[in-house]
DNA sequence: AAATTTATTGACCATTTAGTCAGGTTTCGT
DNA sequence: ACGAAACCTGACTAAATGGTCAATAAATTT
């Protein structure tokens, strides 16, 4: 789905702010002029870059599905399924953390019945999930850890993971904070984790030295 | 919150298609002659009963909020953690199931930053979460349950039950199923209702007959 | 340094869409 | 039955917004 680089810095200019304004209004509800003013551009520069709205809007969904594929490639039958997990939820509460835009526009675009997605869905993140709920499968068959349903425990490590950078806002209304700090986003990790990994069964251990 | 009664059944089908699309499109996607469309109305009809676009929005929101207040209310310190936190996910896997277009739209306001329900999440949501989180620590404190933090456990509840209306799209996807059905909504709040208790120390078992 | 391609921009336009309104119809109290 | 109030609706309007385009500037090539 990624189609190569984007040659300017301009073309990232647009493409940040572009993603920030969909995450923060949905795709209607985003003007081309409020992208235009938070790149600091004029309007017609940005249909310069993307032939109108709806490239635009599929030019950051591809970044940040680029983005995300990256750190999860390499899990194996051979991993320790505590550790292996554990860094996968960690990986998550972190992307969101960095990213919450990202995430929220992800997000959006899934719950309006991912009307851009559908193709991806099904070419790409089913076969990725197959291939993993696969490696928790081996880790059942070898004694690692017991029966769990792994597309189950799949859903509920994104769930519990995007839920702290797509509802945000709930959550610091709720806590009275102003802002997720690392320390919270730490908390939240080891928190998941925990319930995560003794919930499979598996004992938590620290990171080994 | 709750603006009294609606007095026709006209105003409750437009209330209806009015969520439905809210939830389908977002606040902006959605055209007031789709809402027209969808509930077999003249669009001047629905400017009738409701002001504006945002009012007909904030009706519907106050709507959601109503419904799903009500099961939450009767939960004490007297209560059996396990049983009581089972019947909470399970309610909330099942409201999911029923209303996956009312979870939808409130999942898209808190995306968006709540920019309607700044004042809802402050006054009642905060108070009702603490309220809850009290009877958790008191649990604790009771030595029915291991040391868990209350808030954490709440937003992981929320996340993992309201993932399968919000995300339902990805989740049939990656599944490969057609449907969200009753078989599937029993399995997903087992496994979740598993996986938190284990997770929280506590041991599961079945209804009490 | 001229020519040519690439990038930038303000002004403009066509379309969409929320909202209005005057006039008609139904319902309801008396 | 009658008047009044509530309800309903087709036709219209004003504003917002995505997108275009011709003119201009900058970079690149020859």
């Amino acid at each position: 789905m990624a189609n190569g680089y984007n040659r300017t810095a301009q073309k990232q200019q647009i493409l940040a702010a572009a993603k920030e304004e969909y995450a923060l209004h949905g795709y209607s509800g985003t003007r081309m002029q409020a992208i235009a003013d938070r790149a600091g551009l004029p309007k017609a520069n940005i249909h310069y870059h993307f032939k109108n709205k709806q490239r635009l809007y599929l030019a950051v969904l591809d970044q940040i599905i680029d983005t995300w594929n990256q750190p999860f490639e390499n899990v194996s039958a051979d991993d320790d399924p505590a550790e292996a997990l554990d860094n996968f939820i960690r990986t998550k509460v972190q992307q969101s953390y960095d990213d919450p835009a990202a995430s929220k526009l992800f997000a959006s675009e899934i719950i309006q019945g991912a009307p851009h997605l559908q193709g991806y869905l099904r070419s790409q993140m089913r076969p990725w999930v197959k291939a993993r709920a696969g490696v928790i499968q081996n880790w059942i068959k070898a004694g690692k850890m017991q029966d769990t349903d792994p597309y189950q425990l799949i859903f509920m490590i994104w769930a519990s993971t995007q839920h702290y950078a797509d509802f945000q806002t709930q959550v610091l209304a709720i806590l009275n904070k102003a802002e997720f700090d690392a320390d919270l986003l730490h908390e939240t990790a080891s928190f998941i984790s925990n319930i995560i990994l003794k919930g499979c069964g598996l004992s938590v251990k620290e990171k080994a030295p």
